[in-house]
DNA sequence: CGAGACCTTGATGTCAGTCAACTAGTGTGG
DNA sequence: CCACACTAGTTGACTGACATCAAGGTCTCG
């Protein structure tokens, strides 16, 4: 399916591979002369889960969070969307979400879902392609699972850089945070300062150092490794 | 899609209504002539992401948990799996899973995964199937993360009785606890001795009553809700 | 410059993990 | 039949980690 399973031979370890090698951007890209773009700012709403839409959205530049609100004000983020995700907001019977943006600069391309759907209906590869969307949702989904099923603050911040690593560029060591310390914290069900904590945590163990506040280099990925898998 | 939104007028509350509107296992069990049917016994394996599984399945009866391993050896439970719910054994590049009977006595039915997924190639229902069996393993994967996002131990455990409750009887307020605290402990990222003691904690306060120990009565909806809401 | 969002650090109380002991049920084999 | 081992569940005491409250720092934008 999409991502494989390398087996670093110097380590041992099983190194992480990028889940882009999915091939559903690339077709709906081919629809791109007929959908719409839009730039979205920091917590932006992009659609909530009563308003039914009718859009299927790729993730073009920026981030996009997921969030469920809980009856007492806290936030949790659900699923953090990153370039080349592809996502709908699908009613949910048991909660309410919300989409919006999280990078300070947003851009989603909007295609017409009703439009896609009818295509599935007659293409068997669109179809696969719907099936392909969900499937990778399901995989980053039980990988935000096992990220909060950690029990330290320094388990979920470490996994937490090494997915987003991942995700992000494949190989390279250095790490873009695209959210704030307080999306974060909603995404691990952390407080901001034990978020904030942890950070200098790692940074003080010379596991990560920090170029700003929005960029982390990784310097010593087994040992983070090590943090991470408890 | 797959599960609606209703409003108690009563209550003013969104009551949970039981996501099994699907019809997908109502499709799926015309094929059960060619389908073959096995009983598992608890903590014994029906498949590991290692084995790239031909199958599909549908429980039948009783439970059973896609669990995976972290490196030092404790286990995260995924998804728990419950009548009627159908789910395959994909491979995941970044963990290793594996799927185990969960209950005593599990009966899992095994249908092709290939012959479903040819059929699906020429039939747009049955590919509309597999988007939906994805689509309510999100749904599952999405509640679970709320469930794992709460803060203590009590709303977790609260969360969980109403999260079964609703997806076993829909309305009945008695809740059969299919898995061992051992299980309940791996899918909520807590340890057994602070499941039993959130279990009494519930009793003691008078929210539920236990009828032995895998069966629960929920005494007191609206204050179990109350606790869960955080 | 001031306002506001974002980030960090410190002090303190509470909650949950760990270790340990105990009970109950279940199955096994002599 | 009983002794034994094993699994499942419960309860208690203790310690460590995280949330909370509070204060101060940094950055951007108007």
């Amino acid at each position: 399916m999409t991502g494989q399973v390398h087996i670093d031979s110097q380590t041992k370890r099983l190194s992480r591979v990028p889940l882009k090698a999915s091939h559903a951007p690339h077709i709906l890209r081919a629809l791109d002369a007929v959908a719409a773009k839009r730039t979205y700012r920091r917590g932006e709403e992009v659609c909530n889960s009563t308003c039914i839409s009718d859009c299927l959205y790729r993730v073009t530049s920026g981030a996009a969070k997921r969030c469920a609100t809980f009856p007492k004000g806290r936030q949790q983020i659900v699923d953090l969307l990153l370039p080349d995700d592809i996502f709908a907001c699908a009613p949910n019977a048991h909660h309410s979400f919300s989409i919006e943006g999280a990078a300070t600069e947003t851009v989603l391309t909007c295609y017409s879902r009703r439009r896609v759907e009818t295509l599935a209906e007659s293409d068997s590869r669109i179809a696969k392609l719907l099936s392909e969307i969900a499937f990778e949702a399901v995989c980053r989904l039980e990988a935000q699972l096992l990220i909060l099923g950690r029990t330290t603050a320094l388990e979920k911040i470490g996994a937490f850089l090494v997915e987003l690593s991942d995700r992000q560029s494949g190989r390279s060591n250095s790490v873009v945070l695209p959210v704030s310390r307080y999306d974060i914290a909603d995404y691990l069900a952390l407080s901001v300062e034990t978020v904030s904590r942890s950070l200098t945590g790692l940074k003080e163990r010379g596991l990560i150092s920090s170029i700003g506040t929005r960029s982390i280099k990784i310097i010593d990925r087994d040992a983070l490794d090590d943090v991470t898998s408890c």
